[in-house]
DNA sequence: ACATTAAGTGATT
DNA sequence: AATCACTTAATGT
């Protein structure tokens, strides 16, 4: 057993270790890469070939999708997530459908894709997450979904500042009106008016580049 | 002090 | 809810 796998092990320790048994966690440290990306990196982009998927360690991912030239963020990513990979795409073509931009400096361990499929069957702890994280996302797929379909843009601006309140653990954002416009594929004038709206309902405390939500 | 970037606003569609 | 056109405020150099 060599350095690099006893330092993946060790970075394996205090969450995967928990969910995957051990023959997994043997294989995973044998062809496993650490890697970490820092903040404001993209991580993979739309149309790019998947040669690996990351298990996320800690840090946030958030992922986009992109349509000529617009972007909605659907969710984040953080420790203990993957990329939820269709096992279509393992078997056949893998391209990404989703642009991946880091927000808080990353670290995770890739997988190469190749073996999914082979630990899909091998693997009840593998197989479990896999479906889970799947799971998981489509529910948040179907967040999106809702809140583009039946929200206001008022409402669906509170919700991505909850949201983010969330992934973050912490209630003081720092964010520009411009950037959170972006996101919600909105414009910088409209989110300065209803976070102007929010401010005054006592919701949200606001000044430049930080936003604090008080009520959540 | 000046330039740059972020935020606020009225009017219009 | 978006866009334009402009103002004002905050910040970096």
């Amino acid at each position: 057993m060599n350095n690099q796998e006893n330092f993946l092990r060790e970075k394996l320790n205090d969450y995967y270790s928990t969910i995957f048994e051990e023959r997994l966690i043997d294989e995973i440290v044998k062809v496993g890469h650490f890697e970490t990306i820092k903040s404001n990196k993209l991580m993979i982009d739309i149309g790019e070939e998947m040669t690996h998927i990351p298990l996320i360690l800690s840090g946030i991912v958030k992922i986009i999708r992109k349509e000529n030239e617009k972007e909605l963020v659907l969710y984040f990513l953080e420790k203990g997530d993957t990329v939820a990979l269709s096992f279509a795409n393992c078997i056949n073509r893998k391209r990404s459908i989703f642009k991946g931009v880091v927000e808080q400096d990353m670290e995770a361990v890739f997988i190469p894709v190749n073996l999914i499929d082979n630990w899909l069957v091998n693997y009840n702890s593998w197989r479990t997450y896999i479906i889970d994280s799947y799971h998981f996302r489509l529910i948040e797929m179907v967040e999106s979904i809702d809140s583009l379909a039946f929200m206001k843009m008022n409402e669906r601006l509170f919700k991505y500042l909850n949201d983010k309140v969330k992934i973050t653990k912490d209630i003081n954002l720092e964010i520009t009106h411009q950037e959170i416009a972006d996101d919600l594929n909105s414009s910088r004038v409209v989110i300065t008016r209803l976070l102007k709206q929010l401010h005054d309902e006592g919701k949200i405390y606001s000044t430049r580049n930080k936003v604090r939500v008080l009520d959540f």
